[in-house]
DNA sequence: TGAAAAAGTTAAGATAGGTTAATTGATATT
DNA sequence: AATATCAATTAACCTATCTTAACTTTTTCA
């Protein structure tokens, strides 16, 4: 039932055999979302983590002025939730939407302990995604504290090349903290430095 | 010698015997490091996480402008490192040092590992743990993306109530992104709205 | 296929926060 | 205790980015 990413995305930090395999793939539930249909919504408690399959998944927040802030993009063979929420059983300022057809995963708390028990190594292969995605955002706190938008555009077309290409331009903006109107200036002007 | 912060941060997330605070114990060399100190430079390769026994260290990168951003500071009970270096066995832009005589224990690539092996509950520790630090970062990097500096401010206040007694001003000033001056004018001014 | 919605563009005017520089106050160190 | 270094303040001026708003282009879907 189409785990091959899945299973990929761990063989390639954990070595698993068929039986742990097949003890994962028996928690899954997996979770179709039309274009624009929430995984999550703001002011819920988020009940899941979420492995794309296929298609495309955004987390973001929206602040008072009514702003949206894109705090990640999920697209095939990533994880997504709302952390804050999911960690501390408690509702958070995330919302968590489709951007396209999608297709995921899904796993609750009880589903996530389960596996732990199950294929301790499991607890090993979430260290290892947490603390990449941990190096990741550190990095992508520092760019928004010391780039210019410029910059952080040209890192964000070096990074995701193939992003780039799908996501509206405006998503773009929201991810690198920009207003839309601010890019399309930027993007026009002869693109200076970065 | 003084193992007492650590074992407490351990089993409050995981449960620990007698044996295997020792075969923990056992692993760890001690640092002690006088103010202004560095634990890690920029353009070596992290070889260690550190938890802080007593004093407080910071970990910041410095941009082209030659200005810091303050990315973390670790108080004693706090686990510090440069994650991009020491999980890419990389150089990168992040320096660590001491903000008053402090003392940490250090843990190298070898001795984390060996510590899985003797005690696999501590791969659940560090999930936990980087999971927590991943979800506080990504609200960060939000509160950077959509507040202005006066609430920004605010928070830091309320998150860490004890930090805001003992550091210098333009340490908070570089953690929230902003420079010493404009945080002076700030605090000043008769503290609008946050 | 055509109307409505969404995305992108352009431009004028506004502002949060930065820069520079000079001044004062606090802490180390001899 | 005196001097040197570091931290904080103030103020004038500057700029990257935002806001608003009107317009054009592209996409969606009835």
């Amino acid at each position: 039932m189409d785990y091959e990413l899945l299973i990929q995305s761990i063989s390639n930090r954990v070595p698993i055999n068929d039986n742990e395999k097949k003890l994962i793939t028996a928690l899954l539930k997996t979770r179709k979302l039309k274009k624009k249909n929430f995984l999550h919504q703001e002011g819920d408690i988020q009940q899941h983590v979420a492995f794309v399959k296929s298609g495309c998944l955004r987390s973001y927040s929206i602040d008072k002025n009514g702003t949206e802030h894109i705090l990640q993009f999920a697209p095939a063979g990533w994880w997504i939730a709302d952390m804050q929420s999911f960690l501390n059983v408690t509702p958070s300022g995330i919302s968590i939407d489709a951007i396209e057809d999608s297709e995921a995963f899904l796993l609750n708390h009880t589903d996530v302990e389960q596996m732990y028990i199950a294929v301790p190594k499991m607890e090993r292969y979430f260290r290892i995604l947490a603390e990449r995605s941990l190096a990741t955002f550190q990095q992508r706190l520092i760019d928004a504290l010391s780039l210019t938008a410029a910059e952080r555009y040209t890192n964000f077309c070096k990074r995701y090349p193939t992003l780039i290409q799908t996501l509206p331009q405006k998503y773009i903006a929201s991810y690198i903290g920009i207003t839309p109107e601010f890019m399309s200036k930027m993007l026009s002007q002869p693109m200076k430095k970065g």
